[in-house]
DNA sequence: CTGAAACATGAATCAAGATTCAACTTGAAA
DNA sequence: TTTCAAGTTGAATCTTGATTCATGTTTCAG
């Protein structure tokens, strides 16, 4: 429950009005219970099937108090989406730097969302959910998330481990993909092996279908 | 507008209760014009910001009659997505089937789902919707097209034009991968040629990122 | 110790919008 | 023609739940 949004800086919440940062220790105690509640909530019943009751009350706070921190059920929503995108980037990226090449980065990137997924199943549905509630975070996360994909490509091509011009598209379809296999293979069921997956989707992406 | 759920034999509509199923040719009439303005306001604004109201002003029907043909919001929604489903099959299926081998077939898929992304743009948003708002069709949607794609590859294989093995994984991974290429060029923009973005997802299935 | 400034509280307010319903029209079978 | 099932109508009802606010309680700098 408390690690759903550790180590985060969480919003900047300034939106126009006051400046709703918390000055205190237990504001910002409360802070967090709210959005950790709020990850639990929205990512079990989705954004519009949750109340603002529902989180204040998981997270052992009076209704009022959630104002003290959010003007309204979107502000804390898209907090959410942009600590999970960070937590998701944190969680891959020390993999994928420690690979050895371009293959191996890709087959890592895939490896460890995968893991991540599955640790965070219903968490993880906030940022898909946020392509309706909050669509410029979402579009932030993928745009973020496919430039990162599209600058490995780029280098690995450039160290001549990689064909010539892959690029943006490639990063999109790569993207896509892990995205998918997450879905229905880290979410909605454990049936077949996680290696299993993995080793095909990466066999895919190195080789093709193609019969040799 | 008349044209989004062209010859659909739409919904059973009998759940539990009476059957809503229309007995006259005006019945059937006002049933397809609340059909199409549906589809045209929850593409827009997304399920939860379209009121009934909405949908039965542009469908130039009285608030009262939308609960003769539908029991409630979700109803409706439920059946434009069943209904997107076939649309989308009956778009594409005809040109995979005129393609002279595996991996043509393959590209003919991407080519006419991009075709009818980008031509649906808004609607189509309302089969992703459908993960939050109708976990179930959404299930069905993207299991069975997954199903359709895992055939095609293992005929492909059997045929000897594709590596042995392949499968329903590799099936979850091209629908990912098509997936994400229809939102970001097809819906989110249309900068990129979507020959190029077709080619390039092609060249990417038919035979991998690595440096040959 | 003391008094703001921060923070907490939850009953009351308010708006939106889904659903119901009783009265009215239409059209085609008899 | 007549009649009735099928279809239409929109004002009224009902729920739900987000947001406000007036009133307490805590914290901490000085």
């Amino acid at each position: 429950m408390s690690d759903a949004t550790k180590q985060q800086s969480v919003a900047p919440a300034e939106m126009g009005d006051q400046d709703r940062t918390p000055r205190t220790e237990r504001g910002r105690r409360t802070l967090r219970a709210l959005l950790d509640a709020a990850a639990q909530e929205f990512g079990a019943k989705g954004f519009h099937a949750t109340g603002i009751t529902d989180i204040t009350r998981r997270a052992g706070v009076a209704l009022g108090s959630f104002y003290t921190y959010f003007t309204s059920k979107e502000e804390i929503f898209r907090a959410l989406v942009t600590d999970l995108s960070a937590q998701v980037k944190a969680h891959v990226t020390p993999h994928v730097l420690a690979a050895p090449d371009a293959l191996a980065k890709e087959q890592a990137a895939l490896d460890h969302y995968l893991d991540f997924v599955s640790e965070q199943q219903l968490i993880y549905r906030i940022i898909d959910e946020a392509e309706f509630v909050a669509p410029d975070a979402y579009q932030d996360h993928y745009r973020s998330t496919v430039a990162r994909i599209a600058a490995r490509l780029q280098a690995g091509a450039a160290a001549g481990e990689l064909r010539e011009g892959v690029g943006e598209v490639e990063a999109w379809a790569i993207a896509g993909m892990n995205v998918f296999l997450g879905l229905r293979y880290g979410v909605w069921g454990n049936d077949r092996e996680l290696r299993d997956v993995l080793e095909r989707a990466h066999q895919l992406v190195a080789d093709g279908l193609r019969k040799r």
